[in-house]
RNA sequence: GGCCUGUUGGUGAAAUGGUUAACACAUUGCCCUCUCAAGGCAACAUUCACGGGUUCGAAACCCGUACAGGUCACCA
């Protein structure tokens, strides 16, 4: 027995199991060669980002496109920084934006898949087996340093404008014999375990990055920490240990990992493991108050977390369609030409992945989105609706619940239309501007005044209504109602266009539009509404009687 | 500060050495129109961060400069 070798029994006494061990737990997937394995590995940290949701889907879409598998891993291992529940609840977030893991993490007490845990605080021991296999082979050692000597051998490479780390002759517990750490150890002495880098930072290396392109690095020369001292791995670690052996084939992640590339890859080397494929994106950023960019960030930018896009009724398909907009500059183009086509169809590539980070555009979404509802048909933009309102708006389950179909007639107006309308952004906008047709609520829009024009008179208001009342005639197609609103406007002196009011200014001091305005505001409470003809239709006569009747007597 | 990456209009971007620098969002104007929402048409970078070079020819290639972003933890 050598003295590495009683130096990883002595830290890890009861770890029996080697590496080749687990290598056979978890045996090469049984896929074809062309087939991506990808994963999501969000921190339990708080709710999902908005940026984590565009790696996500990236993540999934590779997967799906190569006929290979998507899977999620919560990387758990900080554990001050955890907060309660949120990987349940960043799952069931991804869930609702139709990424659905083929394997991995759903919830404490399901996963799917034979790599697992998902979770990488159940998959301690795996770790450690790691670790002391390292510590065996001289890859590894523990590290006495205090937080205080740490901070003074930084202060000291500070002062002498040196790159700051544990590293070359600052890292002294490197040079530690085995036996003298197994004192230390056996003396209670709190300790992490090292990567005894072989590297050498003055020395380049070729790597392909599949979104940066071809990247020259510098090596790794740090003795990163392994193994905290709570025993949990920090993320290189767990990075190479995972995706090793969740047989990973491509690790998509944001660019903020850039700069620790080469560690992953001396620490892949270094045990022998195969390279992973590596894609770094490009963070999203927004424009903050003093006119700098920055990251998204979930503190100041109610954006950057998905559940305002869900909160405030934005389809999802339009938020995963202004993302993919991002993601691949050709995916616009391709949306425009296939229009209603889910964007599963779409062919991702990395090829087309910008290598800095967009602004992020809201105008853009709305635009989508708006899009998004227009090509909805008046039942399903009412299915949608309710499903969303179930869990975001009681009002406007209340009115739906009222009746579905008076609902869906609603939602149906000028549907047919060669255009339809784009009357809404969100599922947000739709009780408002849908209120009016409840005569309850008409009955509050009338209590607090109808905005009728002040050069409007009494008389001419009541002229307009009552000629309304005994002309207009719901029963006729729209277009041959509307000539008719037209004549009975001229008889009481509305100019049918604006034409006629413009070259006969003494005969005429009003347009039929006016006349209509009229109509509209009583009967809708605003000065904008779809299409009259339509609304009028849809609340029904005898209501449309009783609105005007009731304006008309209390002027 | 070191290292890495990037820079085409207000925004996302196309164009990978060859005529007027696509397209989409936003904005503005006009048309259509019962209002609105749409829709149609048009305007919006004399120029691709800046300086130099290579070339018959550069937004594209090379070199500098500037600016921006990322990163330098027992956080991920």
């Amino acid at each position: 027995m050598n003295e590495y070798t009683r130096l990883a029994d002595t830290i890890f006494p009861n770890i029996k199991e080697t590496l080749e061990d687990i290598e056979k737990k978890y045996p090469p997937r049984n896929i074809s060669s062309s087939a991506e394995v990808t994963r999501f590995a969000p921190s339990p940290t708080g709710f999902l980002h908005t940026g984590s949701l565009c790696t996500a889907m990236i993540a999934k879409k590779v997967a799906k496109d190569s006929k290979g598998i998507f899977y999620l891993r919560i990387e758990d291992t900080d554990q001050k920084r955890e907060v309660a529940g949120s990987d349940e609840q960043v799952t069931k977030e991804l869930i609702k934006f139709n990424i659905v893991p083929d394997e991995g993490y759903f919830s404490e007490v399901l996963e799917k898949g034979k790599y697992g845990p998902y979770k990488q605080s159940k998959r301690e021991y795996i770790y450690q087996v790691i670790v002391k296999h390292m510590i065996s082979q001289g890859m590894a050692y523990p590290c006495f340093c205090s937080f205080e000597e740490l901070d003074a051998i930084r202060k000291i490479q500070e002062a002498k404008k040196e790159r700051t780390g544990y590293y070359g002759e600052y890292a002294t517990c490197r040079n530690l014999t085995p036996g003298e750490a197994i004192s230390r150890v056996q003396a209670g002495i709190p300790y992490v375990i090292r990567f005894k880098s072989k590297g050498n930072h003055m020395e380049h290396f070729a790597i392909h990055d599949e979104v940066k392109g071809d990247l020259n690095l510098s090596q790794n020369d740090m003795d990163i920490v392994l193994l905290k001292s709570d025993g949990l791995p920090t993320y290189h670690f767990a990075h190479l240990v995972d995706d090793h052996f969740m047989h990973t084939t491509i690790v998509i992640r944001g660019e903020e990992w850039l700069a620790s590339l080469p560690i992953h890859i001396e620490l892949f080397d270094t045990l022998g493991f195969k390279r992973v494929k590596y894609a770094h994106l490009p963070v999203i950023m927004k424009i903050d108050e003093t006119g700098k960019k920055r990251k998204l960030s979930k503190r100041k930018d109610p954006e950057a977390a998905v559940s305002f896009f869900l909160e405030a009724g934005y389809p999802v398909e339009a938020l995963m369609d202004y993302l993919l907009t991002i993601a691949n500059s050709n995916y616009e183009q391709w949306m425009l030409a296939n229009p209603g086509v889910s964007s599963d169809e779409f062919k991702f590539s990395f090829a087309h992945t910008a290598s800095d980070g967009a602004l992020f555009d809201l105008d853009k979404i709305k635009n989508i989105s708006k899009d998004n509802l227009a090509r909805k048909s008046g039942e399903q933009l009412t299915e949608y609706a309710y499903k969303w309102s179930k869990e975001y708006s009681k009002d406007l389950k209340e009115i739906i619940d009222r009746d579905y179909n008076y609902f869906v007639k609603i939602m149906s107006i000028e549907k047919d239309k060669e255009n339809p309308r784009k009357d809404y952004e969100n599922y947000g906008e739709i009780f408002d501007k849908v209120k009016f047709f409840y005569d309850d609520y008409y009955e509050e829009i009338y209590n607090k005044g109808l905005d009728l024009r002040s050069d409007f008179s009494h008389e001419l208001i009541k002229k307009v209504i009552a000629n309304f009342i005994e002309y207009s005639d719901m029963k006729l197609k729209e277009e041959d109602w509307f000539e008719v609103c037209k004549e009975n406007a001229k008889q009481i002196g509305f100019a049918p266009n604006k034409k006629e009011l413009k070259n006969n200014p003494d005969i005429y001091k009003y347009m039929i539009a006016d006349y209509m305005e009229i109509i509209r505001v009583i009967i809708t409470g605003r000065k904008n509404s779809p299409n009259l003809y339509y609304c009028l239709n849809i609340i029904g006569l005898p209501r449309i009687l009783e609105r005007l009747e009731k304006v008309a007597g209390n002027l």
